[in-house]
DNA sequence: ATTTATTTTCAATAAGTTTTGAAAATTCAA
DNA sequence: TTGAATTTTCAAAACTTATTGAAAATAAAT
């Protein structure tokens, strides 16, 4: 297989799998094309490498930065910006997470705990399963959250940076 | 708060929180009246506490069973068809996990695979960025890919189903 | 065998999301 | 300043996905 049709195949899937996880394909495809590219690039070659338009490219690279996984890089001499995204999978794996269980695990977590709090009679099996349920929930979710805040800050740490090296 | 507020907050947020997951919003509103439900309902039912049509109700939980989340029970005597949701919420976790991981992770490693096998020269750089870029997403998705064997097969083994208990 | 209850299907439609492209705003250089 | 290059914005259009509802299929009861 030559390069440019593995490019072409990997952009293409990558861009699908992201619709699967919330994220819409033009965005996927953009940090795919950044991951691939060794140097930084503009707009324009975005524009151009994935048949969109420039309004398009504008928005999804400024979510991909909100995102952190993707940095404007100003090079010396030249007008235009350029975009470059983070390599290291690691990091990039890490930096979802972290988004994403401050923009979705974490008000949700908050919620549950309030919802827990009805009043109404323990017998009544309505409220003993809605209890039941958001409470399983509520415990589950806290696990994980403590979970992936260990995770997040493997790279940050030492000692647990290098129990968790293996995986990288 | 009342349970019937409490339950409308559960079940509106727990759909919101699925779109962020590639499910759609009525099948995890759906699967949240299940969850929160002693016993199995009807059709009806759903109809009827989320004012949407019957076609739409037969699609999601034809849906929500298919990714064995929910099943059909028959209740002697009665007629038509009642429904209900596995309640033990690692249970549901699992099980969403086994068919995300079929579903996606699996083919998406078989993908880059593929694609690690370009011609090209190994000192181009585009070459070399594409090649260590695919076979580093490979290396990450594969390590993912164990952990989450690890934590299927946890339940149908003992010595790991104690080692993760405490997660419960 | 016929009627009645219930479930399933799917074309049409509605709702939601993404993309475009041109105008406005900004930035830099002369 | 002024003008050219570049980026940003956002209303309208295109596209995608979800929902309806009525007809067809199926299953149970008489």
């Amino acid at each position: 297989m030559k390069l440019s049709e593995a490019k072409a195949q990997f952009i293409s899937s990558w861009g699908a799998f992201g619709t699967h996880w919330g994220i819409n394909r033009t965005m996927a495809q953009i940090h795919a094309l950044l991951l691939i590219s060794p140097d930084p690039i503009t707009q324009d070659d975005i524009m151009e490498q994935l048949n969109i338009s420039r309004g398009n490219v504008n928005m999804n690279t400024r979510e991909l930065i909100s995102w952190g996984l993707v940095e404007r890089v100003l090079i010396p001499g030249e007008r235009r910006e350029f975009f470059t995204a983070e390599k290291d999978i690691w990091k990039v794996a890490t930096q979802i997470i972290k988004e994403r269980k401050k923009r979705e695990l974490d008000p949700m977590l908050k919620l549950l705990g309030q919802l827990e709090q009805i009043d109404g009679d323990k017998k009544d099996k309505n409220v003993k399963q809605f209890v039941d349920t958001v409470g399983g929930i509520r415990k589950f979710g806290g696990q994980a959250d403590k979970m992936l805040d260990v995770m997040i800050k493997a790279d940050e740490n030492w000692f647990l940076g290098s129990l968790l090296k293996f995986f990288k």
